[in-house]
DNA sequence: CACTCCCCTGACGTAAACGTCAGGGGAGTG
DNA sequence: CACTCCCCTGACGTTTACGTCAGGGGAGTG
């Protein structure tokens, strides 16, 4: 099973890769480990990083909460905290049945956690929807205008200037 | 009634109650203006920047764009100068100057520019429901795990309901 | 006029999130 | 072994969007 193909173990990928696929910078893949955000799973003995699919993953998902949400990095480490210790509570599971009251606090954590962001993301799709409504009613006046060669006298709407 | 909280003349503020009326800093208020974005509408002949409804009112729409869609100053100002254009268009309308073939040229401008917001809107909303559904999804499985006791690693058989 | 706020224009400082070298190894290839 | 990429660790530079003085006027009030 041993092909050598570019850069491949098992499938892990150089930093190279990992940045091209996801779209980001080898610069902010190293920035963003720094902060303890992104940790490649391997690291070859040359000192090398080895990024897997959950890791690039992962980084999808920062870009999303960066991007989509805004959020800084501070705010994103905070989150994915919480989904690390989710997860690590997983993995105990598994491996030994933790103390049930010590995991039901995690997860209750998580809960609230995800549900603070959900309330985020909802404030934040129903804003956006009303500047939607908003455009839309400009659109169709413009639209109006355009077809009847006529303005809109009809609203004190008013921008600056 | 002699009211001297701001200075009052009409209806216009100074940049002290203007900032704190739109939660904005007295100094983003007088960068936007370098930048061209918001200019007051009225100075007194000491130099002092008067603000009217209007110019509140578009402040509350940069942040918008800024805070809602996460444009930068840059692109808000396209955005801006868009919209100043078709207001003057108005205004030239009323002079009754303007001919038709430029007029329907800039408002066919003034249509793009909103389709193209528009679209960036649309796929936001969309991108952030994809997310709340995730969320959604992830917390019904927390909460099923902190109910049951047992985490959801994979489960074939409804043993709910 | 004297006070007291509020405001003005520079101009330097700051935080976040990387960009961009410089100098030096690691890993396959012929 | 010699090459050639790719990658590593500092470390200083950059952009955006303001924050924060410093020094000096403007506008009502008593």
């Amino acid at each position: 099973m041993g092909s050598r193909t570019a850069s491949s173990d098992g499938d892990l990928l150089g930093i190279g890769e990992a940045a091209s696929r996801t779209g980001v910078s080898e610069r902010a893949l190293r920035y963003w480990q720094q902060l303890g955000l992104i940790t490649p799973t391997g690291t070859t003995p040359g000192g090398l990083r080895r990024y897997s699919e959950a890791d690039t993953a992962r980084v999808a998902r920062l870009r999303e909460l960066q991007e989509l949400l805004g959020f800084g990095l501070e705010e994103i480490r905070a989150v994915f905290d919480n989904e690390d210790r989710l997860e690590s509570l997983r993995a105990e599971y598994h491996a030994e049945q933790t103390d049930a009251a010590r995991r039901r606090e995690l997860i209750a954590e998580g809960l609230q956690v995800r549900a603070g962001l959900r309330s985020t993301v909802v404030a934040r799709i129903e804003a956006l929807q009303r500047f939607l409504d908003e455009l839309d009613t400009e659109r169709a006046r413009l639209q109006r205008v355009l077809d009847e060669g006529v303005p809109g006298e009809a609203q004190p709407a008013g921008s600056n200037r």
